[in-house]
DNA sequence: TATCAGTTTAGAACGATTCTAATGTATTGA
DNA sequence: TCAATACATTAGAATCGTTCTAAACTGATA
């Protein structure tokens, strides 16, 4: 796509063929949250098979840029999420998946943080049952 | 301690002596935050080295047990909490520590879980910035 | 106090991620 | 246009936190 090319461009990305089939994918309008491991079998099963060494260079290398955020969700694994906005999420860990929250939420009640301490932000992760 | 073999009997472990200098440890009337590793270093500099396995076996025997929390803050690694109720932290990336926000909060403006679906937990974590 | 189920341990194995170093490719500028 | 070069991709090795294995050990019990 000569757009997405272009797009890489902007982002200082020089658009190789790995580049513009996972930016493809990854920036295609609907917002997604993806692994190493699910895009890699997402790729495939597009018949794009890219290594795993390219995909997790391909992942930072779009976070460096801002183009996609990190979530520290669980420990077994790292998160990428194409909405960069400050938002939060449901989470199911028996299906291993994240829904975004898009609603604006509000925490009150929050204590000073420690001296000399700023706060960066507030997370709010809702953990589902079933 | 007598009162500590007592509190592993209570829950079901047997006092063994790697047992009982954890839960000495942990259990003594300072809430901690502990990794496989930090715990390690604890007991090295305490002169009680146990090895690695153990501590992974004796955290998740706790865990099991309700007397641990399992923490998922970031990737790299499982933080045990033993401050087993509901609360929520702050966190600072840079010194890559946790410190609990033991007041009350209130999270307004949630939406509704997805369907067929029930909250099970609200966690709020706030990151610090320096 | 002998028995045995449960525990500890060193070291191997594992799984996600990062590194290495060889090969390939987009960009540049003559 | 194309050679030079800086940057990317790749397979496979390495790494790191964690779990597994199987042999040795120990607390509970009768």
């Amino acid at each position: 796509m000569k757009d997405i090319k272009h797009f890489l461009r902007q982002n200082s990305l020089r658009p190789t063929k790995q580049r513009v089939i996972i930016a493809n994918y990854l920036f295609d309008g609907v917002n997604k949250h993806v692994t190493a491991e699910t895009l890699s079998i997402k790729l495939l099963k597009k018949k794009a098979a890219i290594s795993l060494a390219t995909i997790y260079n391909t992942l930072h290398d779009f976070y460096e840029k801002g183009l996609l955020k990190k979530l520290m969700i669980n420990s077994e694994r790292i998160y990428f999420d194409t909405n960069t906005e400050h938002h939060h999420h449901f989470y199911s860990k028996k299906d291993q998946k994240l829904i975004d929250i898009n609603v604006d939420m509000k925490v009150s009640g929050l204590p000073k943080p420690p001296k000399n301490k700023k706060i960066n932000k507030i997370e709010v992760l809702v953990h589902l049952d079933n």
